[in-house]
DNA sequence: GGAAAGCACAACAAAAAGGTTGCGCTTGGT
DNA sequence: ACCAAGCGCAACCTTTTTGTTGTGCTTTCC
């Protein structure tokens, strides 16, 4: 395995890794709607402390699906779909080899 | 949120979860090519022991993006591409509703 | 200027994840 | 019958994750 290669299955599993939580799900729904919204709003509803939404949106900006604006003495969250838009291209790619790969087996069998 | 949403967020969470980790995502690389593998043969080339590799595998396979055979001594694991359809679906959902967001944002702003 | 809203940072605690080693049970090959 | 391959289970350890509380710094509003 390439360097390059290594690196991008890291990348891949972090951002994965993120999306690995309900509540940070949670969040994603919330930024979904297109709205930036700060850390005491996304807080909201929730059974969290701030601090704890806090520690869930520094995971969701490590991997680059949220990024942060400050705006006064709030910091906005507003979400960043190009993460979001490779991992569904990487499930889809997996899913074709997967189907490629069938068809193959399934020929071979039929010999 | 409804019972049966909380339900579907649970699960998904726990599909990215178990896609968010290296070694779990190189043994979907490796049964990505549709044959079915023992858990020696997913071991080998790694740095792993059988039984850490054994524990990533119950993890994927709680998760049901894998499941296993047994055939004879060994138990042969293949992968299990719904799960995988679904996330790739959710995530095209989210993106296409951020598409929507933004625009309808872009649209006030421009009134 | 002072109160309150909104955060960040740090320390701490509990729980979960990731990994190893040791042991014993089947199964397959000779 | 015997030996080796392939697993499963359990105990144990270390690191990471998840969450709380406490403190103090800005910014906003009156």
């Amino acid at each position: 395995m390439r360097h390059s290669e290594l690196r991008a299955l890291k990348t891949r599993a972090s951002v994965f890794a993120a999306l690995g939580d309900e509540t940070r799900l949670s969040i994603l729904a919330k930024l979904g709607r297109g709205e930036r919204q700060s850390i005491a709003r996304l807080t909201a509803g929730t059974r969290l402390t701030r601090q704890a939404v806090t520690k869930h949106l520094r995971v969701l900006a490590h991997a680059g699906v949220v990024r942060s604006v400050r705006a006064g003495r709030e910091s906005l969250f507003e979400l960043e779909p190009r993460p979001l838009e490779e991992l569904r291209d990487f499930l889809d790619q997996v899913s074709r080899q997967w189907d490629v790969a069938l068809a193959r087996l399934k020929a071979h069998v039929e010999d």
